[in-house]
DNA sequence: CAGGTTACCTCACTCAGTGAGCTATTCTCG
DNA sequence: CGAGAATAGCTCACTGAGTGAGGTAACCTG
């Protein structure tokens, strides 16, 4: 049945069950998300939001709502509602952006950092064990491999 | 500001930065989703489930309803809407099990499988050549990685 | 074969996300 | 500089995806 789709080529079969390990990743990834977004009463989308914004953080870029509307590849408009909500909720603070006057700047709350390091600090010391299982040079190599998947992915 | 959340710690700096990557992937793939789901007409709980039954095909296991609902992390009702509109665009057929009278057995039809392939192929085979670098042990390592996270993350 | 469980479904409803269209600020170039 | 275009974000009205409540048929267990 429906040969052709998996072509019995053993080398791209080996590869291919890398990628699947890697999709399979995804999905599990995307239901701690859900869970952790029933578990606190915000929804799927206010999960990967704050996510995003966390990482923005980290990563010191400004965050604004328009830069997060590409981050979840949703409309401007569903991103305004999804901020209203996060900021009802104390999550955030959108302030001026001093560059644009146009731009807002958002700013994740300390209670959004508390929650998600309660929810997501098992789950994240859970995957740094398993990385830190490897030496320096196997990290390495995994790094540039996941760089690699990711540019495939851009 | 918010020491403690990230420790200066440089070991697990350096898991977190791998960690980070494996975020990004989540990330970019679902945003290859949606693209997918929006020149499609699907939706993009739509696209998972395709994306869920095309692998449970290829591992030859039957899927049905309850366990795509499990794989969605959403309930049964939402599930069957799921499987109604996969079911009215042609992409599925819903038969009987003939092991349990009460289940169905979902199985994807070849025009979804064409879809698929015409539009994650050429992701696919892009993913797959970032693999095909690796040498057989290198490949080896990732995927017992890739493995632990994953386990990390059930 | 009665009582309980499981698999799936329908119905009524809510609210997340979209399209249309607005205002305010910034950029561009004669 | 100042008019026109572009950009950032917003409100409003609406659609439909997902939920809770509750139903039916098939299976299991004593």
């Amino acid at each position: 049945m429906r040969e052709g789709v998996t072509p019995a080529d053993p080398e791209r079969a080996a590869a291919l069950e890398l990628v699947h390990r890697l999709r399979d990743i995804v999905l599990r990834w995307e239901l701690a998300i859900g869970e952790f977004a029933r578990t606190t009463g915000l929804h799927t989308t206010d999960v990967r939001a704050l996510v995003s914004l966390l990482d923005a953080e980290r990563a010191e870029a400004e965050a604004t709502p328009s830069w997060l509307a590409q981050q979840l590849g949703m409309t401007s408009q569903a991103t305004t509602a999804v901020i209203h909500r996060l900021e009802a909720a104390g999550h955030l603070e959108r302030l001026r952006s001093r560059t644009d006057g146009r731009s807002a700047r958002l700013q994740v709350s300390d209670s959004a950092v508390d929650l998600g390091w309660q929810f997501f600090g098992p789950l994240l010391d859970r995957m740094i064990a398993s990385t830190q299982i490897l030496d320096p040079d196997q990290q390495k190599l995994v790094k540039s491999y996941l760089t690699a998947v990711s540019d495939a992915l851009g």
